[in-house]
DNA sequence: CTGCGATATATCGAATCGATACACTTGCCC
DNA sequence: GGGCAAGTGTATCGATTCGATATATCGCAG
C-alpha cells in the first residue's frame, strides 16, 4: 500500500521509494532492498505498476525485457489504471486488516485521501484493538507484579504506558473526527454503534 | 536470547516458551510457530539445548531421533552447559547489537542478571541511538511541516513524542543506575568514555 | 584525477511469518 | 456418558522479508 500510495503522488525510482517509505512511517521500519525489488517485480507482473519508456513516454517497457545489469539503468515506476484502482480499493477498506499493528501506520498515513466515515471506523477499530491489549497487559501486570524483578517490571510498565498513550491519542483523533463530521449529518439518527 | 534466558529459569515446552516470550516483551511481537520450532531445532543441533528423556532424567534424547508425529509427544527443552555459557556471553555483551531496536527489549528483560557497568553502557548506548532518531525526526519534521497534511503530520508528531518519551524513560533509568552504582566504585577514575 | 559518499539496481541464503494440519486434554452442558 | 468447544502441544509449508553484499554511476572536494 505504501508503494501504491507514493507512486500515486508521483512516479519515482525504487531507491527514492525506499527513502520516502521510511519518512512516511516516521522513521520506523524501512522496506529492505530484498523486499522492495521483488515487490516491485510482483506488482509489475500484476499490472499495478509499469515502467514508461524514457525515450517515448507514450509507450511502456515490457515486463520481461530488461535485466539491465551492465549499462546505466534507472528505472522509473508509475501507477497503471489498475494500480490506481487497487489503491482506491485499499483506501475504501475499513475492516480489521486496516487497524492491525502492521498496517495501521501506513493506512493512517493516507487518511487525507480516505472518506470521513471510513476514517472514523478505522480509528474506532484501532482504539478497540489497542484497548484490548492495554487491558490484557494491565491484568497480567496486576497478577504478576510482585514476582517480577525491577527491570522486567519497568519494561512492562513502560509498554503499558505506551499503549495507554496510544489510546488517548486515538481518542483525541476520534473526537476531532466527530466534531468535523457533525456539521454534515447534524442530529440525524445516531444509534450507539452495536459494537459488533 | 529470549529462549535461552527463559530455559535458564526452568525447562519447558515450546508452547509455553512462546507464551512466556509474549509476556516477557510486554505483549509486543510473539515468536510464531514457524520461527519457534526451527529455532529450537537449530539450537539443539548447536548443542545449546537438549531434550531430557522423561523415563530416565540422567540421559538426553539424541538430536536426530524423534519426529514423534503420531503418538503422544510433549518435548521438554532444557539448557545444556554450552547453552548456559552462551547465555552468559550474551549477558556480558555491551556492544551496539545490545541497543538496537530488535534486541534491546529482550536484552533489557534480563537486566537483573547483568552486571551494573554493562547495564549502564547499554542504557547509554540505547539513549544515544534513540536521541539520534529523535533529532533526525525533529529535523525532518521541521523541514516539511507545512507541506504535510493533517494526518501525516499527526502521525509523525505522535512518533516523535514516542521516541521523546523513550529518551526520558532511559534517562530516568540511567540516573537510577548511577546512584545505585556510586557506592561501589566511589570516586574511582571516570574517563568520559571516548564515544567511539 | 583520485577517492569518497550518495544514488541506484539487483540477488543470495537464511530467517520469519501466517496459516494450517494433526492430536491429545480438560472442563462443562445437556 | 456423550458430545463438543477451548486450550495445549508439535510440526511443516509456501511466501515473504531481512541483512548483507555486489556492481555501477554521479558529484564534488581536496
Amino acid at each position: 500500500m505504501a508503494i501504491l500510495g507514493l507512486l500515486n503522488q508521483a512516479p519515482m525510482h525504487g531507491y527514492e521509494l525506499r527513502k520516502r517509505v521510511l519518512v512516511l512511517l516516521g522513521g520506523f521500519r524501512a522496506l529492505s532492498y530484498g523486499s522492495l525489488y521483488p515487490a516491485l517485480k510482483r506488482m509489475r507482473e500484476n499490472g499495478w505498476i509499469c515502467v514508461p519508456d524514457p525515450a517515448d513516454a507514450t509507450r511502456v517497457l515490457p515486463a520481461d525485457a530488461p535485466p539491465l545489469t551492465g549499462k546505466r539503468g534507472k528505472v522509473v515506476y508509475a501507477l497503471t489504471a489498475e494500480g490506481k484502482e487497487r489503491f482506491q480499493d485499499l483506501l475504501t477498506e475499513g475492516g480489521p486488516e486496516a487497524w492491525e499493528d502492521e498496517r495501521f501506520g501506513v493506512r493512517f498515513a493516507f487518511f487525507a485521501q480516505t472518506e470521513a466515515d471510513v476514517r472514523l471506523r478505522i480509528l474506532e477499530g484501532r482504539r478497540r484493538r489497542v484497548e484490548e491489549r492495554r487491558d490484557g497487559l494491565r491484568a497480567s501486570l496486576g497478577r504478576t507484579r510482585e514476582r517480577l524483578d525491577r527491570y522486567t517490571l519497568e519494561l512492562q510498565q513502560h509498554g503499558l504506558d505506551s499503549v495507554d498513550r496510544e489510546v488517548r491519542w486515538l481518542s483525541e483523533l476520534i473526537d476531532h473526527e466527530r466534531v468535523d463530521g457533525t456539521q454534515i449529518d447534524r442530529k440525524k439518527n445516531n444509534p450507539p454503534a452495536s459494537t459488533s
